[in-house]
RNA sequence: CGCGGGGUGGAGCAGUUCGGUAGCUCGUCGGGCUCAUAACCCGAAGGUCCCAGGUUCAAAUCCUGGCCCCGCAACCA
């Protein structure tokens, strides 16, 4: 048994979640699901970021202390999971005793090998701002926010000697075609080892200026700088060094948005390295949504609450719209038009209506029990075969990360479905009383429709069980409904006739657009 | 010359690795069917594949130059 770990980025917690934090999670559950599917064992990881500079200003800023801020937006990103079908293995939380123990571990191991020093930094601080800015960032010497001329400080600090592993990682990287995916993420990464412009990591914050963080083990008067500290919860999450857990599920995979691949294509590697630990199998990178062309913003007010849409639309339906809708790795708009005509036109025209008329028909002409099949036509056998080609496709691309070619794949087989009833027209062998051919259109039907059902658990988990429950093969609780999703390509193997399937099925309404006003004339 | 990505019928995209009839979804127009969620099926119109050169029997695809758009630029998750 292949077992198959995955993480999210842990969501930093200075703000409400959004729609970009919904769609990374959702598409780690729904890989994590197709894992399963494929009958491995499976550990999906998401959590919070909780320490640093921004989380202190925003509880002071909401008149909290930290600790208090941060359990409440944790507790905000945790309900919003449950809301949005995530069946996550682990919540971590960076403010957990247990990671704090893990990263002082972890530092301390570093330190040992020898690869953390203490110099000195020197930097243009703003006090507005609470940071530090480089010569290249100052316009006219002045800070970019409040136009207001920082004040140059020096202070030492510890430094993680990441310049020593960079060689090492470029090599790696260049070696292993897949290890950052897809390509052009892998270009960028490569762009910037490439610079060799990277210097050694700053890792600490004197406590002078910031208390809220993981203490260093070396040094009491140093809390840890939060990416060195977030980057640990991956295997933290796993209990790391000592628990089982590590030695089943490392190394795992990540996914994140592209905004934060620094992080994890370059200082997360070598910090591995330093503490002698194998590196993660692969960095899974995606774009961004784009609202309104730009990017979401507060200020734009172009944020997309993801619980807003799921009640408004349907989850399954808005979880398909994310993974059909963006290509992975690249940007993608999102608006509610997009939305509507997605799920109209794929979800309810092809989708819903082919389950509503075939099993209207089985209710029908059968009494609303699989037939027994007779002889296979060749235009019988054409379409088994598009179908378990399709679900082969299905699988190899979802596999890659490439889930809007995986689902069109999959609509190919539901298109041809609505194109097969159309040219066997059943309701004319009906008539004829042709019963035995109308047996066999109806079961190739039925079987294909149960392959796709199949197929779709892993990104419409709701939806999915209940197309299942309706062609008389329900799903039992949460579990996936097959674990060999693989085998399901290699032969048409249909329900057992005599099964008794829904009578009528309205899976996916269709959703009427609101008309532009009209003129008055 | 900081780095990376992109510019393909009205809209959104695929195709560019390894040149060879320009494909898909939506939209529009015409037709068909009646099992179905005013759905489904068939057909049609619509493209100088950013521009200019070059290589080639042949270029959306390779080469050179240019224009435009987007993201990232080093203690910002």
């Amino acid at each position: 048994m292949n077992s198959f770990f995955l993480t999210t980025p842990i969501y930093y917690v200075n703000a409400r979640p959004h729609l970009g934090h919904a769609y990374s999670t959702i598409v780690a559950d729904s890989v994590v699901r197709f894992h399963k599917m494929l009958g491995d064992d499976t550990f999906f990881l998401t959590g919070t970021d909780e320490h640093g500079d921004k989380i202190v200003q925003a509880a002071e800023k909401g008149g909290r202390s930290p600790q208090k801020f941060v359990d409440e937006i944790s507790a905000r990103f945790q309900s919003l999971w449950a809301q949005l079908g995530i069946a996550n293995d682990r919540f971590i939380r960076t403010t957990e005793p247990g990671h704090k123990r893990v990263v002082q571990t972890f530092l301390q191991r570093v330190h040992d090998a020898g690869d953390i020093y203490f110099g000195a930094f020197g930097g243009h601080y703003c006090y507005g701002c609470e940071r530090f800015y480089t010569e290249k960032e100052l316009e006219n010497g002045l800070c970019p926010q409040h136009r207001t001329r920082p004040e140059f400080i020096s202070e030492k600090n510890y430094f993680f000697r990441m310049s020593k592993y960079l060689p090492w990682l470029k090599s790696y990287v260049e070696e292993h075609e897949d290890f950052i995916r897809p390509r052009r993420y892998r270009a960028e990464a490569l762009a910037m080892l490439e610079a060799g412009a990277l210097e050694d990591l700053c890792i600490s914050r004197p406590k002078t200026r910031l208390q809220w963080g993981i203490e260093l083990p070396f040094d009491k008067d140093y809390v840890c700088y939060v990416w060195f500290d977030a980057l640990i919860n991956y295997i933290s999450a796993l209990g790391w060094p000592d628990d089982q857990n590590f030695a089943r599920y490392w190394p795992g995979e990540h996914l994140v948005a592209k905004d934060i691949l620094k992080p994890h294509a370059v200082f997360w590697p070598a910090m591995l390295k330093s503490a002698g630990l194998p590196v993660y199998g692969h960095l899974n990178v995606h774009g961004y949504w784009l609202v309104r062309e730009a990017k979401m913003s507060k200020t734009l007010g172009n944020i997309i609450e993801p619980v807003e849409m799921s009640r408004r639309f349907g989850l399954s339906a808005f979880r398909y719209f994310l993974l059909r809708e963006m290509r992975f790795g690249e940007d993608a708009r999102f608006s509610e038009e997009a939305l509507v005509k997605r799920i109209n036109a794929d979800l309810s025209n092809d989708l819903g209506n082919l389950f509503s008329r075939v099993l209207s028909m089985t209710a029908k002409y059968f009494g609303s029990r699989v037939p027994e099949p007779s002889v296979f036509l060749q235009e019988d056998e054409a379409i088994a075969e598009l179908c378990l080609h399709s679900l082969q496709n299905f699988v190899r691309l979802f596999g890659g990360m490439r889930f809007d070619a995986a689902l069109e794949s999959l609509w190919e087989t539901v298109r041809a479905l609505n194109k097969y009833v159309d040219r066997q027209t059943p309701w004319m062998l009906y008539k004829q009383g042709d019963t035995a051919r109308l047996a066999t259109v109806m079961y190739v039907l039925l079987t294909a429709m149960r392959k796709t059902a199949l197929c779709l658990w892993p990104i419409m988990p709701d939806a999915s069980r209940q197309m299942l429950e309706q062609l008389g093969s329900p799903a039992v609780g949460n579990a996936p409904p097959v674990t060999a999703l693989g085998e399901e390509g290699i032969s048409f193997d249909g329900p057992s006739p005599g099964t008794i399937v829904a009578a009528a099925s309205n899976l996916f309404p269709r959703i009427e657009m609101k008309k532009d006003t009209p003129q008055k004339t």
